[in-house]
DNA sequence: TCTGTAACTTGCATGATGCAAGTCAATCGA
DNA sequence: TCGATTGACTTGCATCATGCAAGTTACAGA
């Protein structure tokens, strides 16, 4: 009756997910991205019960997204500091807040992320580097790739085989 | 002692997560965005128990990510079918897997994006669509924006603290 | 009638989340 | 010098969420 880990996948989604999806990781992380680095300003700024945020630093220092640094000995005080791993984080965020602006935010937005040459409000769209096009172009599609494992193609062949069914309909 | 609930906090990252922030909805809508749309296929795919599934669909369905639609009278049959908002979260899970590939892949990826037309693998990257600019640039920035509450700009100040703070750091 | 399929419920265990309160070491202000 | 404050937590429970196993309903086909 535990949690059932994600990490066992064979998914980076799953993968990453097992990282940052319990109550409260994310935005830990959003805070951790705009600034904040001390234990009491996460507890401030997000209103969390302090048994509850330490489990959470710990976990995300156990993930290798965020560091802890002492910036005091005597009395010993410390510092939470992003990884590499934390910062790369950054634009799922990034592209949640976007989500979260179009769809949760009926009195208009309440955070925007800002171009601070021109001051106009960003919008976000993921786009594939390499062609340049956006994502949400149907010509992109999800894979299995070389190092999926024997779970992950028996999902592949319901997936197909839920495709079928859909073309099927789509010709009726 | 119930979870607190993320919907009443005045920032879209907040309010998205409280609609898909619970174990194991994001699977669910990466599913979803695959094809699925069978009770069965999401619990063969996911191997999630049903009383869980049925939980998270109804969740689903109550953020408006879902809709339940009947394929059939007499036995009465549903398929679960992205909502616009459901879709439009496509993204979302396009920056994780991205994320997931990047960090918790060292036996490669079992998962890609693929450009059909050319065959190639995608690098999705998050974009300002006003400016073109990557969102990594740091001449972008999170602001508040005109809907944000009092809770909120506090937050801001918190924040504003703690850059004086990093500032004074590294200039010492 | 018996088996199978699709979509669920019900009944508990146990783990995760949350509030309140307490701890501990040091520094500050009077 | 002594109480107040700061920063970073822990401890003790209560309750909610998650999970496994098993049962249910309604129909179709053999």
């Amino acid at each position: 009756m535990k949690r059932t880990p994600f990490a066992a996948m064979s998914c980076p989604i799953a993968r990453g997910l097992d990282r940052v999806g319990e109550w409260w990781s994310i935005l830990i992380l959003r805070d951790a991205l705009q600034g904040l680095t001390r234990f009491d300003e996460f507890e401030r700024s997000l209103g969390i019960a302090p048994n509850m945020l330490a489990r959470r630093l710990a976990g995300l220092v156990d993930g290798g997204l965020v560091e802890k640094r002492a910036y005091s000995e005597r009395p010993r005080r410390y510092d939470y500091v992003l990884t590499e791993r934390g910062r790369d984080f950054r634009e799922v965020v990034q592209a949640l807040l976007a989500w979260g602006n179009r769809h949760f935010a009926p009195e208009g937005p309440s955070m925007l992320i800002v171009d601070r040459t021109t001051g106009l409000a960003a919008e976000p769209i993921l786009v594939d580097s390499v062609s340049g096009k956006s994502l949400a172009d149907p010509i992109f599609e999800t894979r299995p790739g070389p190092a999926l494992g024997s779970r992950g193609l028996a999902r592949q062949a319901l997936i197909a085989a839920a495709r079928v069914r859909h073309e099927a309909e789509s010709r009726s």
